[in-house]
DNA sequence: CTTTTGCCCCATTTACATCA
DNA sequence: ATGATGTAAATGGGGCAAAA
């Protein structure tokens, strides 16, 4: 039912993660003189680029992620592009970089979170297993009462009880469940994550 | 202080390429 | 040949900060 809104969290903490890197050195934009013209780009047809250019825009980008105005226009005349072009390459690149940092930090997460969602899973089964062998003690020490001298009263079992949990006695919640949506019985939750 | 300018991010569109 | 689909190149708008 959340689920989508889960995604949505997540994903979205995950930007946060990667995108800003707060603490980092700004380095202050240069201004740049606008040359006039009119824009090189408009009317004429857009083209992929040569291997040859996207290998050398590809050298540059492991370098460095973003370009100074120099470095791009420099680029720009050595591979016959035009600058705006090499700064369009870099803005799509850096999305492109973006978008698979953060799709291996989920799939990372989400592996993390298989690993919970199992060993919770384990942990309840054991939590069941437990409440098993506590009622069948209790039984069983109802029928040795009843052997001894008639059916137990209900003073003599509260203190048994008591006993027998120790420090536990009396407090449900210890094994309470909440109903989220991980509260899956049996092993229908292994198909969640198939 | 206000405006202009240059750059960036983001979402979206456009132009091709590939495949059934 | 053609329509669906995917991807890279490009556009446009909004925000930010430096320069005018």
């Amino acid at each position: 039912m959340n689920k989508l809104e889960d995604e949505v969290a997540l994903i979205s903490l995950l930007y946060s993660q990667i995108a800003p890197q707060p603490a980092e050195a700004k380095p202050r934009r240069r201004r740049k003189k606008n040359k006039g013209g009119e824009n090189s780009l408009s009317g004429f047809k857009k083209r992929k680029l040569s291997q040859e250019q996207v290998d050398a825009l590809e050298l540059s980008f492991g370098n460095e992620h973003k370009l100074e105005s120099e470095k791009k226009d420099r680029l720009a005349s050595q591979l016959g592009l035009d600058p705006r072009q090499v700064a369009v390459w870099f803005q799509n690149r850096r999305a492109r970089w973006k978008n698979k940092k953060l799709q291996e930090e989920f799939s990372k997460l989400r592996s993390v979170h298989d690993g919970v969602v199992l060993e919770k899973c384990r942990l309840e089964s054991e939590v069941m297993k437990l409440k098993e062998k506590l009622c069948e003690a209790e039984n069983e020490i109802q029928r040795l009462g009843e052997r001894v001298d008639g059916p137990i009263s209900s003073l003599t079992m509260e203190a048994m009880d008591t006993a027998f949990l120790g420090e536990f006695g009396g407090y449900e919640d210890v094994f309470y469940i909440p109903e989220n949506g991980y509260n899956i019985h049996g092993m229908e939750w292994v198909n969640l994550f198939m």
